[in-house]
DNA sequence: TATTGTTATACTCTATAACTATA
DNA sequence: TATAGTTATAGAGTATAACAATA
């Protein structure tokens, strides 16, 4: 039996999760990469602006817009490093952690709903292997 | 334990077979998108180009280009309906075909490869659970 | 008048390269 | 001089609307 390939399978899978995150995400007054952002921060302070666009993948320059955002919704705090002041720490305030938690409890609901398409005994086995191939990758 | 997000996953995921599958396509001089649409029209031709648009989720406008180019390397041929001149039939050519064919002969190597992360009894489930999540959102 | 395909326009997103401030 | 962050410019990709041909 030929099955579709995995390009196809992951698009189709992945613009699901997008469109069924984004009212989510709305609710909160956020938007995807706000959402990505947050959730990078919730690992742990970025010591610097260049190495969290690295880590989410995303251009030093984009980042910087998203930030203001991030700052003036107050989810934000990017404050000079005193050791090194042309460096600037991000990081989640008491509130962005507040915002991050209640999308996470969202979303987590959400996808439970969408693997439930999966019978209950290959549903588990399913994310164990997603996350494996995932980390694979590294 | 707590895994990350699918949309995190997914978005992984697709960007390493994007990236993998770019140099397969490029030896046979295709872009992504010509894939996608040699890979719709393998499955039966097109009678209009709106309908082939729906089908791959591109827009109509955004087509053309790349009909014209697909036309222009003769991998796809672009008819008038005798039925009905308005609207344009799609078809592949035997070379379309041809060239289809070796590309997804190289893709199915590659996304073995890939695969190969997961031990070998987990991966024919991984593969089914996938088709399964992806039919259910029809 | 309605529909298919095409072209034209504007808008968004992205990439690259200057610019500033600190070191 | 070199680096972090910012801003500005140009390019690619996308969406919307007008247009021509056919029904």
């Amino acid at each position: 039996m030929e099955r579709p390939e995995l390009g196809y399978l992951f698009d189709r899978l992945l613009r699901v999760v997008i469109a069924r995150e984004e009212p989510i995400l709305a609710a909160a007054g956020l938007q995807m990469w706000d959402h990505v952002l947050l959730t990078a921060l919730a690992r742990g302070d970025a010591p610097t602006q260049a190495q969290l666009a690295a880590e989410t993948g995303r251009d030093k320059t984009r980042l910087i817009g998203n930030l203001d955002r991030l700052v003036e919704l107050g989810l934000v705090s990017r404050v000079p490093d005193p050791a090194d002041r042309r460096n600037r720490v991000v990081s989640l305030t008491t509130e962005g952690r507040q915002v991050l938690e209640r999308c996470q409890t969202g979303i987590r609901a959400m996808e439970t709903e969408l693997l439930g398409a999966l019978p209950a005994g290959e549903r588990a086995n399913f994310e164990r292997a997603l996350v494996a191939l995932a980390a694979s990758l590294d």
